[in-house]
DNA sequence: GCCGTTTTCGGCCCGACTGTTTTCAGTCG
């Protein structure tokens, strides 16, 4: 049982206590435990109950529940839940504008349990008979049934950042003198995103219109609420986006309060009240006096509360605040840090642009050396490169390389790890060339254990150089494989590998969660675009972003080193000599 | 249900907006 299958059946207990009204702490520890479970870099199923209950938020019961599901798969808790209420109503819970208190109306009065109940309850007129309920609020269901596909789920994060962009500029045309900025998520650079939040500060007559533009921006479908300072909307392309309005002296509050994490803010506000203090988002008031002290800058807030600024990257409760107390927050990775890109294809094999032009594209974007790494010979359909035309391409990319071009070049492959974990292409191919990365490509349905040796066996190998997108997991799309993390992560660190993290929007990968897990053991990473086009060295952002949240410094990201001292650190040469 | 160098009991973040009310409950973030 993986820790997003128990994180599921934590959240449907939440879910479930909700609609039963049960006491509102009991919910959150669920979902607390739920989120705990959902961003843990260890396997929980394979932790004892004393190993859980290590865990902070994880008390005596959550754990023997966690190792109830590790051994039989779900809990009997739930099982009686479930028996109470059909979990079909967790669906009614998803709509907008309905929860757990409309839900268990809607079930005990109606015997309401899916949505197509609720629909035809709705449309029917029986929903605004029901106490507490009207003729606009059944409308406002009806509305919320008929785009609860097109609103659903998450985004990746380059989607929200683009829909947010395009938002916020409309603003700042409007209201040149307010200061607009995304917050939420999306500033944490998270790798999805549920809806936009945007921030505006300033003071009439700058931010007097700015709600009233907000709801007539031309991609707006449908207005959620529409206050003075709140408002909420559905824009196209499937988005919800927030904006609060705050004047200028609470901007940094408000910033902090509205960046979140919603985990990060309750440890803030905790230590604000230890401290006879009171944080909204409004400021840092003292509690004897109500005095603000703190309000206008973000960094003031931390500062009242003893702390360094955090970057919104960090702000995910991973010991930042303990670090920013002790002064001992890291100097994270710049995209101004990166000086090369180790991955990318050309129109030898799958790319859409020729090895020249990657070149002069990536020297545009500002990077120093990169390493053109075409398929190889299994990846029939990406007419993968065998040994004589690896080397061929190689000797093309040196010959480039020696014009002298304004950017270095290494001659690599991306070469298939196969079922079994041999290479796909030849031990003196590989030998040849200047930078060799691994991948799976095939094969994903390997159990565990399989999946475990095929990486390792890779790793070993005495030619790799960097294992690419490590868990094969294409966000809102597919699953990583099963494989063990840590023995993967372990082996790299023994052998000189690094490990990606891959830039492509659906991949990076690895995470934040795990490459942390791999920087704190010691590994060392590398940030790469994975382009096949020459269009496509914009997103090495979003990885620089993954390795923030993965508190890399410029030191753990071995393409921020000069290219002489990058080259003579790849395993292939700093290993020489050694067993 | 979790947590504790102020507490093993009694706390647990808090404000905006909406709709249905007649002063507030529910939802959301």
């Amino acid at each position: 049982m993986d820790n997003l299958a128990i994180a599921h059946i934590l959240r449907e207990i939440a879910d479930l206590l909700e609609i039963k009204n049960d006491n509102p702490f009991k919910i959150r520890a669920y979902r607390n435990g739920a989120d705990i479970a959902a961003n843990h870099p260890h396997d929980l199923a394979r932790l004892d109950e004393t190993g859980l209950r290590e865990i902070p938020g994880i008390g005596k019961d959550l754990a023997s529940r966690i190792r109830e599901m590790a051994e039989t798969g779900d809990t009997a808790y739930h099982r009686e839940l479930i028996a109470e209420f059909p979990p079909t109503i967790l669906d009614l819970l998803h709509l907008q504008g309905v929860g757990p208190k409309t839900v268990a109306v809607l079930y005990r009065e109606l015997g309401i349990r899916t949505l197509d109940d609720l629909e035809a309850a709705a449309k029917d007129g029986r929903v605004r008979a029901l106490r507490g309920m009207g003729a606009k609020k059944e409308a406002l269901i009806l509305k919320a049934l008929e785009e609860r596909k097109r609103f659903a789920g998450r985004h990746l994060l380059p989607d929200a950042h683009d829909a947010a962009t395009a938002i916020v500029s409309y603003l700042r045309e409007r209201a040149p003198d307010a200061t607009i900025e995304p917050v939420g998520s999306l500033r944490r650079g998270c790798d999805t995103c549920g809806d936009l939040d945007l921030l505006a500060s300033g003071a009439p007559p700058a931010v007097t219109s700015l709600m009233d533009d907000f709801i007539e921006f031309r991609l707006v479908e449908r207005v959620l609420g529409h206050g003075d300072t709140k408002s909420s909307v559905l824009v196209q392309g499937g988005f919800q986006a927030d904006l609060r309005l705050v004047a200028s002296d609470s901007r940094g509050a408000a910033l902090q309060y509205f960046t979140g994490s919603k985990a990060h803010n309750i440890a803030l506000r905790d230590r604000a009240i230890g401290l006879g203090y009171k944080l909204n988002e409004y400021g840092v008031f003292t509690i004897a006096g109500d005095t603000k002290i703190a309000g206008e800058r973000e960094e003031d807030i931390y500062t009242a509360l003893g702390l360094d600024w955090i970057p919104p990257e960090l702000r995910e409760m991973r010991g930042e605040i303990e670090a920013a107390g002790a002064h001992a927050l890291p100097r994270l990775v710049d995209r101004a840090d990166l000086r090369g890109d180790l991955h990318m294809h050309s129109t030898e094999t799958d790319g859409k642009d020729d090895v020249r032009t990657m070149a002069e594209a990536a020297r545009a974007a500002g990077l120093e050396y990169v390493a053109i790494t075409d398929h190889s010979q299994s990846l029939a359909m990406a007419n993968g490169l065998d040994e004589r035309r690896a080397l061929d391409h190689a000797a093309h990319i040196r010959a480039i390389d020696r014009e002298g071009i304004g950017v270095r070049l290494l001659a690599g492959i991306e070469c298939d790890i196969k079922p079994d974990g041999s290479l796909d292409l030849a031990d003196d191919c590989l030998a040849a060339l200047d930078l060799v990365i691994v991948s799976v490509h095939s094969a994903f349905n390997q159990d565990r254990q399989q999946m475990t040796d095929r990486l390792l066996r890779a790793i070993e190998h005495p030619h790799v150089d960097i294992l690419g997108h490590p868990t094969g997991r294409k966000i809102l799309q597919r699953e990583p494989y099963a494989f063990d993390v840590e023995a993967v992560v372990a082996a790299a660190v023994r052998h000189g590998v690094a490990l990606e993290i891959n830039c492509q929007v659906h991949r990076l990968d690895l995470n934040d969660v795990h490459a942390k897990l791999a920087r704190d053991r010691g590994a060392r990473l590398v940030i790469s675009t994975d382009a096949h086009s020459k269009t496509a060295f914009g997103r090495l952002r979003w990885g620089v972003m993954v390795a923030r949240r993965a508190w890399l410094q410029p030191s753990d990201v071995l393409n921020t080193r000069p290219f002489e001292e990058f080259r003579s650190g790849l395993r292939r040469h700093a290993e020489r000599g050694q067993p």
